[in-house]
DNA sequence: CGACTAATGTACTGGACAGTACATTAACTT
DNA sequence: AAGTTAATGTACTGTCCAGTACATTAGTCG
């Protein structure tokens, strides 16, 4: 017997060390204890026990707890922008295509929670390590040039105001959608509605559509 | 001599020892700390070196860290319907009325990023030691109370849309107000706006009065 | 096969930090 | 003045935790 381990062999036959899937479990892992517990809340000792492999592999492949977390924002960031790409809302009329942008941003968000922990936490440390990462910097959101195009579109038809650019709705939009999400535990406990509740997502949705057409047609 | 230290009797006599000062400057120290590392973050012996006091008053005053941050975090959301309080608009005409409440909020939540910070942390802790806090739950917010008056009159009015309720207003303007100062780190570094910035104040402001003017008038 | 290196595991260390034991002093009471 | 208690200070402890020294094994290449 070759294959000790696996009853089904796969093409490349089944190693015990594998450099990346070990870097790609830590990753993973330590996105969601990251985002779980916050930086100075996470354990080292903790991620390395949710995977197969051990703290030391940390040191070995990202250098330390700080490193780490580093890789983990980048990486968290990057599929976001990856995600946005895929938004296309060209074959609708301006007035529509804002209101569904709104709309998939708040879909987005909602089953996003752990990259907005994510922001929350990076916010909560001042940006400084966000701010480490000159690659994320560099490329604009793509979000924002699809909105600069629909606003462009909106306003040639007439139909929008003209003193609004789309980094304005972008921030209204995202704070909204950022809001339901990262404050979801004191509102909820303050005022009683639970802004997660599946039963509130059509009211919350439909809202943010609203809000935004309501004011750049107002 | 009986007066050994000061120079300058008050009308009390100046005492060495005083529960009340000790305790309220701990817990104004602490806010601070908390504020700005985070719970896990905050170190009770730092809280304790910026005071004139020592560590072990906390636990004489608060029973430990935890409870310590309990009070803090009490003692501001107090100090913040105290001041959603003063909120009166009852003298404008409802559409005013509203756009005065949004950037009244706005003014406010820019200039105590310390609350926000606070509200933030507790929310990274999923509301846990909020939730606890049985007293903020009873009393609803005024700044609620204050929109729910504005819009009866509005619709009254014919001048706002039926399907928006007080909460709905204030949860867009919390959201837009909060992520000025929760999200400026991230949201600076990415999109090369400043949101804290002196020079965006005038914009940002005006923007969430014509937001919810042109969303609740739409 | 044997040598070499990349990858992994184990067991430990040094410092940080929340919490406490114990002593002491200031103010108040009678 | 003496006794009592509230308030405060000092010095310590036990634990947690990021990081590391050192050993070992798996895969690769000649």
């Amino acid at each position: 017997m070759l294959v000790t381990t696996s009853a089904a062999p796969s093409e490349r036959p089944e190693r015990q060390r594998d450099a990346e899937r070990t870097r790609a479990e830590l990753l993973a892992v330590a996105t969601r204890v990251f985002a779980e517990d916050g930086y100075s809340g996470a354990r080292v000792d903790e991620i390395a026990e949710q995977t197969r492999t051990t703290k030391r592999m940390i040191y070995y492949y990202f250098g330390g707890k700080e490193q780490l977390y580093l890789s983990v924002l980048d990486h968290a960031y990057r599929g976001i922008r990856q995600a946005e790409q895929a938004l296309d809302v060209g074959h609708l009329d301006p007035v529509e295509a804002v209101r569904r942008l709104a709309e998939l941003t708040y879909d987005h968000h909602v089953s996003h929670p752990e990259f907005i922990r994510l922001v929350s936490i990076e916010n909560i440390h001042r940006g400084e390590f966000i701010k480490r990462l000159d690659g994320l910097r560099t490329s604009a959101a793509p979000a924002v040039t699809v909105l600069d195009d629909v606003l462009a579109r909106g306003r040639a038809a007439g139909e929008f105001r003209e003193d609004v650019d789309a980094l304005d709705v972008h921030l209204v939009i995202s704070s909204y959608c950022v809001f339901q999400v990262a404050n979801r535990h004191t509102f909820g406990f303050l005022f009683g509605r639970d802004l997660g509740a599946p039963e509130n997502r059509d009211h919350l949705r439909t809202m943010i559509g609203d809000v935004v057409v309501g004011w750049l047609t107002g």
